[in-house]
RNA sequence: UGGGGUAUAGCCAAGCUGGUUAAGGCACGGGGUUUUGAUCCCCGGAUUCCCAGGUUCGAGUCCUGGUACCCCAGCCA
């Protein structure tokens, strides 16, 4: 993380821990964590978590845990755990020895649940799943005690032993804490805290049939580790009660408090889990590291660099209003990254033959290029030039208006670190298309600069024929054509874009990019930012993938 | 009158205990440089901070009353 990024502005959080410092509270210990849950891919949203958890650890010296919050045996795999851990590690973050699992203090919780019991504080309810809801009330109106709830001590604890040694059915019987069945906030109207499970853990195997919720689990870990700040998302916010109430009556080696704030929405996007996997299960795209796909595996492999998401994560800052970021703003940190460092080539999306007619036949040269035009540090390569070049599609056209300042009959333009050429024929099929153009070129020019001083509108870019590399270049744009696919509660896929990806097979590169390694970044010139693609390259069939256009204004005032 | 939150330019977002001209970024518009219509460099926008009252010499910042939007009734996290 040594590039400069945007400095990270304040927000309220900081403000919260910067006032906790001045009171020395925790000793003047900032210690934060990062707690997925291991059923799933990381996103884009969760970005904004890792960013925020371990920015704040390493502003104020302090350490961030990277916590796994996996208490639901039935759906958590080992699987996602090694996925997040590398996501976390790709972002550019580094929790050393702060591993942990949730599951690690299973014995500790039960410990901690036997003591509630004991206090009176917890009960074994032997309601069924159906009526603990029925007898919780509604959001207007207080709910019921269970008659189960004046249990005596000694019977909740044998209950919750028979629960735990597995004598009692799954669904049978839970344990709740004892706290206000009248209580405004929901989550206080006696939470269970313990379910039975009779499914294998991913780690801890057979050994729990019964498994803690996770408001019982959260704050617990958060104490167990001495977090100090424990942030999450906004929908939590009525959880802090019950977090404070859980630390409040155990007896717990810290004290940690909960912050929240809000999760971040961007445009074009969805970012729920459940969005996220049904367009992978139903085939909207091709896995979760579709390029398409807001999973960190997607935009990595749809070329974003870590640089450029921390970047991102630190511009929208932290706030607790719900908003909706403009993609532009991830575009854009993308874009000033690789401005920056990546190197520029050439290449044609969609050729269209240019045969300069007083060009030797026989001859081919090598022209000087720029690996980048304001660093002269990134050198310099050759590009070979020859009679048949391929030139963009776009950048001809037959009945030109006055401010099109690239190829068409009769005008004069320069081909990027070679010669002006101009356009002297053009050839159709017989569906009018124009397939090929006949140009001639001024030998005077090589390199790009009249002797005479004469200039040229426009500079576009080439492809010589017979040295050019095929390739295989997508082209992705958002995944949907409304900025807020779930507005109004409407089905996200109905507005699915038809168009987030165009496969071009036929794009031609000048012959460097072919060695070009597997995630290497380049500009190709006047077009992008493009990637190479770390799944299908492949030596003899280059693929790459768009990442991002550059600003195109000239484009813009076509709209 | 369930509870918990949020409201500052098109989109984000600073704004400490109330004090001259309401930061910054993205987007947008204009101009300059340029062998990428890219980059880079200038310049531009809120008499106004959800609304209405009030307190005050003075309020985005305090008070009162509204309005809009978000979250909560998993033995998910």
């Amino acid at each position: 993380m040594s590039e400069k990024e945007t400095p990270v502005p304040s927000n309220f959080i900081r403000k919260i821990i910067s006032e906790d410092l001045r009171n020395n509270k925790n000793d003047g210990r900032v210690h934060t964590r990062f707690p997925p849950e291991p059923n799933g891919y990381l996103h884009i949203g969760h970005a904004k978590s890792i960013c925020l958890n371990f920015g704040l650890a390493a502003e104020y010296q302090g350490n961030c845990n990277l916590r796994f919050d996996d208490t639901n045996p039935e759906k958590e795999d080992t699987e996602y755990v090694e996925s997040i851990k590398a996501n976390v590690r790709w972002l550019g973050f580094d929790w050393q020895e702060n591993e942990y699992f949730a599951s690690d203090y299973f014995d500790k919780l039960y410990q901690f649940a036997l003591d509630l019991i004991s206090q009176g504080k917890a009960y074994v309810d032997s309601l069924s799943a159906e009526d603990i809801r029925e007898y919780r009330g509604t959001l207007t109106s207080p709910g019921k005690p269970s008659p189960y709830r004046d249990r005596s001590v000694e019977e909740n604890l044998s209950l919750f032993e028979q629960m735990r040694d597995g004598k009692i059915e799954e669904g049978s019987a839970v344990l709740r804490a004892k706290i206000d069945m009248a209580s405004p906030n929901i989550n206080m109207r006696d939470p269970v805290i313990y379910r039975i499970r009779k499914a294998r853990h991913h780690r801890t195997a057979d050994k729990w049939c019964i498994y803690p919720m996770y408001d019982f689990t959260h704050c617990l870990s958060d104490a167990i580790e001495g977090i100090t700040h424990s942030v999450c998302t906004l929908e939590f916010e009525d959880h802090r009660a019950l977090y404070d109430w859980v630390i409040d009556n155990l007896d717990t080696p810290s004290r940690p408090y909960q912050y929240e704030f809000a999760r971040l929405n961007l445009d074009y996007t969805v970012l729920s889990k459940r969005k996220l996997i049904e367009l992978v299960r139903e085939g909207h795209v091709n896995g979760w590291d579709d390029p398409r796909m807001p999973t960190i595996a997607g935009i990595r492999r749809r070329g974003f660099t870590p640089a450029s998401i921390r970047d991102f994560c630190n511009r929208i800052g932290v706030t607790k209003s719900d908003t909706r970021i403009d993609i532009s703003v991830l575009e854009n940190t993308l874009r000033e990254d690789l401005d920056k460092r990546a190197p520029r080539a050439m290449a044609v999306l969609k050729p269209l033959k240019v045969v300069i007619e007083n060009y030797p036949e026989s001859e081919d040269e090598e022209l000087d290029a720029a690996n980048h035009p304001q660093n002269p540090d990134m050198g310099k390569r050759k590009v070979p030039f020859s009679r048949v070049i391929y030139i963009e599609q776009d950048d001809f056209m037959e009945d030109a208006p006055k401010k099109f300042f690239r190829l068409s009959l009769g005008r004069e333009v320069r081909l990027r670190y070679a010669y002006f050429i101009t356009c002297t024929e053009v050839i159709k099929n017989e569906q009018d298309e124009v397939i090929e153009l006949r140009c001639t070129y001024d030998p005077a020019t090589k390199g790009g600069n009249a002797p005479d001083g004469r200039k040229v509108k426009g500079t576009i870019h080439w492809v010589s024929e017979a040295h050019a590399v095929k390739a295989e270049v997508r082209l992705y744009d958002r995944l949907y054509t409304e900025a807020n696919p779930e507005q109004g509660g409407r089905d996200s896929r109905e507005v699915l874009n038809p168009a987030s990806v165009e496969i071009l097979s036929g794009a031609l590169l000048e012959p460097s990019l072919a060695l070009a390694k597997v995630e290497d970044h380049f500009q190709f010139e006047r077009l992008g930012y493009f990637c190479a693609d770390s799944k299908d390259w492949d030596s003899d069939k280059p693929v790459f993938n768009r990442a991002v256009t550059l600003r195109d204004t000239w484009g813009k005032m076509n709209r």
